[in-house]
DNA sequence: ACCCGTGTTCGCTG
DNA sequence: TCAGCGAACACGGG
């Protein structure tokens, strides 16, 4: 699931799911307790029980859920992981088989984050003091929100030698870029991903700064329309080389996918049309 | 059994 | 001192 588009997707139902709501009470999957902070499920549930939902925010990744109790403002920030989700049921719908966490609310609903690998985190912010949090404070630029700065991102690929595509996957440079969105948005920028980021040239930049954006935007767009149903797990594949190892490059026609791997995650692009 | 996986952190090393 | 590397986390699917 996640990287930006699926974390902005999940950020738009949390809000619609939560507009107005109260939680009534907070339930953890025993046996899960690395994935919350604080990691003691009682401690965990009291600091948002009986708070009421102000705003969901994004930023890269990670899911900003205001609260509010007796005036009094919580945070609850969200990490997908690898696997996570947040799903919807109602209060008599059997608990979906990765649920690690509920929130119960005040009309019935139960949000269950869901999480298979258990690379997720669900972490109280005191106060809502998102910014003071390290992981948020460590983010670079989010495309959505502020876009993308041709001179700003230049400057973060000037400033270590490794290959452009592990340092997109850095969240200090653009917030949100995952592992496929990488590939994706150096496909489209026609950049071979094995390039350090110092040698790209400001056009090189300018076209990549505009192709991060793009792809999320595809995805998002992809996401948000229910009758398109190949986002679906066991649908067909939507993205241009991604997981396209061996195939025909969709651009030019007569390269072929090729996958190799840099620090330790799979990359994929058109030997031919990637410079 | 073995390899792979949409993410991130941590400890070691040169 | 620190950038960069690889292991680790955890669990299912092919």
């Amino acid at each position: 699931m996640p990287e930006l588009p699926e974390v902005e997707i999940a950020a738009r139902n949390l809000r619609a799911w939560t507009a107005g709501r109260r939680i009534a009470r907070v339930e953890a999957q025993p046996g899960t307790a690395r994935i919350f902070r604080p990691s003691r499920p009682a401690a965990f549930a009291r600091a948002l029980e009986g708070a009421r939902f102000a705003a969901v925010g994004r930023r890269g990744k990670q899911l900003l859920l205001a609260l509010e109790r007796d005036g009094e403002p919580v945070g609850l920030l969200a990490h997908l992981g690898m696997t996570g989700k947040w799903l919807r049921r109602t209060a008599d719908d059997p608990a979906p088989r990765f649920s690690r966490a509920r929130l119960v609310l005040d009309d019935g609903t139960v949000l269950h984050f869901s999480d298979l690998r258990l690379f997720g985190r669900l972490r109280v912010v005191p106060g809502a003091r998102f910014d003071e949090v390290p992981e948020v404070a460590a983010l670079g630029p989010d495309p959505l929100a502020a876009g993308i700065d041709p001179a700003a991102l230049g400057e973060a690929l000037r400033r270590s030698r490794l290959p452009v595509k592990v340092r997109l996957l850095d969240q200090g440079v653009v917030a949100g870029v995952g592992n496929i969105y990488a590939s994706e948005a150096l496909f489209r920028a026609r950049i071979d991903p094995r390039r350090r980021g110092p040698s790209l040239s400001p056009a090189e930049v300018r076209r990549l700064a505009g192709t991060v954006l793009e792809a999320m935007r595809e995805g998002i767009a992809r996401q948000e329309s229910p009758e398109i149903t190949y986002v679906e797990e066991g649908g067909e594949n939507p993205f241009l080389v991604y997981a396209r190892e061996g195939e025909r490059c969709p651009r030019c026609r007569r390269g072929t996918i090729r996958r190799i791997v840099q620090a330790q995650r799979s990359t994929f692009f058109c030997p031919r049309c990637q410079r």
